[in-house]
DNA sequence: AAAACTAAAATTGTTTACAAAATAGAAAAT
DNA sequence: ATTTTCTATTTTGTAAACAATTTTAGTTTT
């Protein structure tokens, strides 16, 4: 049955997480330790570790002695956790100009140039995949160890979301098109431009994920070339 | 042995915090649950959760298959925290103007009060504590529930630091004052003046902190009252 | 003397068993 | 009929035993 790799407890976090996204688990609903255990095959200290792990990704609240639940699948964190990543990109855009060279750039753009095939294929995985390896390598450039981390540990909190299908169904395309203007500007040097280009690329997808989990209406607003992204119309609360 | 509360994950937990914060255990160090579970009194069990809490709150590294270790924050990943702490600002300082109610505003002015008495009595730990309590208040202001928890996590790992007396030592006074500064450009409802009074108290931060350990000159630069406030001048290149 | 292999020890990962607490349900009291 | 209290069951918290992995030390080989 554990057909997966390396820890238990790794093993049980993705499960338990891919049970909860799927929504058989419900919110709200309680998890019991012994019972998730025996269903993947475990015991129950992998599951607990599990549930730690995950109580820090947001996705369930755990109460002493009473057990741990499903959170509810919640809106408020994703924007949240959207809105603190648009506002890293500022040290993204003010450091990479300095630090990119002609090889970081040919390796962006081979990127781009994968996830335009990715999208021609319809084959969201992919596109996915390379989505994010752009970013990382993008705020690889960032003379800034510690953000690399941080970013990816963000973005992963809401790829749990994306999973659902959520932000990959729309606007693959317009997301490229936003990448192929940011690698422009990145290369140009322009540090201002980036910066306003890489919130705008978050602002976007923020948007966008709204829009397909449904709290936003699709033509509520147009942030194309506005200039405040930040959280006037965007901005939805719970 | 274990006279404190609740569950012993938690009292393991804040023992360990003790022991990392006080310098017992030492920045780099491999904790072996077995010995800290018998110099505690507990089992296993109860000081790999904690170890896990405390790995989310950026005190300890963990390997899989090889063990917890206690955060060996370099200069590099002091400076670089710092600066993710400056960029989170932006957040605080555009939402904060518009949660503030007068009762938090008091909160906030009796905390810079009692840093006042303590800056007196040349109360370093008490300052240390209250200067906590005034930056999550702050940041609880702000509409976004991920940047309290994410602050705190990146705080944490400049602790370590601070405690062993670095930047206890030098411009209490001042950066006290620049609380009050702080404090009113909130209730003004001034976003802009506010983002730019939080980046300076951070960059001054930094600042006094790379003094402290030696890395800058106390005469290098006075950042006072310039624009840009980011890294030319105070970036330090390990 | 240095490198590579091997075996023993130490350490983490996992399971099983036990203790403490919480929940649910039935009997008793009001 | 409703509330309360008690007991039985379920569930979480903790401990101790077991398995798998890594580290260490010693030995051999080049």
């Amino acid at each position: 049955m554990n057909s997966d790799r390396s820890s238990l407890g790794d093993y049980v976090q993705r499960e338990l997480e891919r049970l909860i996204l799927r929504g058989v688990l419900k919110p709200g609903e309680h998890i019991k330790e012994q019972s998730l255990a025996a269903k993947l095959g475990v015991s129950r200290g992998p599951v607990r570790e599990a549930c730690r792990a995950l109580q820090r990704a947001g996705l369930v609240d755990i109460i002493p002695h009473r057990g741990v639940f499903v959170r509810d699948v919640d809106l408020r964190d994703a924007t949240d956790v959207f809105d603190i990543r648009a506002e890293l990109c500022g040290i993204v855009a003010r450091e990479a100009v300095h630090n990119v060279s002609p090889k970081w750039a040919r390796v962006l753009a081979g990127l781009i140039e994968r996830m335009d095939e990715a999208a021609r294929r319809k084959d969201a995985d992919s596109y996915l995949e390379l989505n994010l390896e752009f970013h990382a390598t993008l705020y690889g450039l960032a003379d800034n160890r510690r953000i690399v981390a941080l970013d990816r540990a963000l973005g992963n909190e809401l790829l749990v979301y994306r999973r659902r299908g959520l932000a990959s169904g729309g606007g693959i395309e317009m997301s490229n098109r936003e990448h192929r203007q940011i690698l422009a500007a990145l290369v140009d040097g322009d540090a201002e431009e980036l910066e306003r280009l890489l919130k705008l690329h978050i602002s976007g997808g923020k948007l966008r994920f709204l829009i397909a989990i449904g709290a936003a209406e699709p033509d509520s607003v147009s942030p194309s070339e506005t200039g405040d992204l930040n959280h006037p119309t965007t901005r939805v609360n719970q």
